[in-house]
DNA sequence: TTGACTCATCAACCCACATTGATATATACT
DNA sequence: AGTATATATCAATGTGGGTTGATGAGTCAA
């Protein structure tokens, strides 16, 4: 078991939460270039654009996205530190998964 | 962008949907430490023990957790694999988010 | 100012899913 | 056999959230 401070769960919940649904991971690996406006995402998403907004105000009150409004067009872009927060408990559990012995319980 | 041919997305989206429930995450902190029987999950978490079966059984169709039955007792423990998987994928979108740059649409 | 364009928000619908209580299954003990 | 324990499953309920279409707000061009 590696120190960690019992990560608040009510955060990465939230998180994984906002990755849950597969048109946001779409969103994400579009994003994975960088920054992109809505209009370009829009041609390469199965959705309305109603729906394309609301699962960028999703992906947004997470935290795992920024964006930013230039003219009539708005970008979006990854924010890196809430993925380095995903990374690190991810890591941390694997850890503890990989080294993890026998039963601890009802012995 | 570091080459990541595609992640499917769909069995990322099944692997974040489990993890997004603040109970489960519970289940996953309390298995952290070791294998652990129902019995013994119950005890720390606050749900019945019909709910508690009901998240170990979405966790276990995720993949993120292994069963075991030993007599009337059934042991659960994390599956590294999978969050090898997650982490994978996360680090790889934390990479190319750290080193995205500007714009790439509507120059 | 008028109209076209981009995006967000609202209202309504529907469905997946978390929750609860009851029942079923399987194992152990007497 | 019968009873108690451990866990899973089933049925019913309520709610969150994904989806859609229409409307609103802001921006640009003519």
């Amino acid at each position: 078991m590696t120190t960690w401070t019992s990560a608040p769960t009510g955060r990465m919940a939230k998180l994984f939460r906002a990755l849950s649904d597969e048109k946001r991971l779409r969103i994400v690996e579009l994003l994975r270039g960088g920054e992109r406006c809505v209009c370009d995402l829009q041609e390469a998403i199965d959705a309305g654009q109603s729906l394309l907004s609301f699962h960028l105000k999703t992906l947004k009150e997470a935290g795992i996205v920024d964006d930013r409004r230039e003219g009539r067009w708005a970008f979006y872009s990854l924010n890196a530190e809430a993925f380095a927060e995903v990374e690190g408990f991810v890591a941390g559990v694997r850890q503890d998964a990989e080294s993890s012995g026998g039963s601890k319980c009802c012995g």
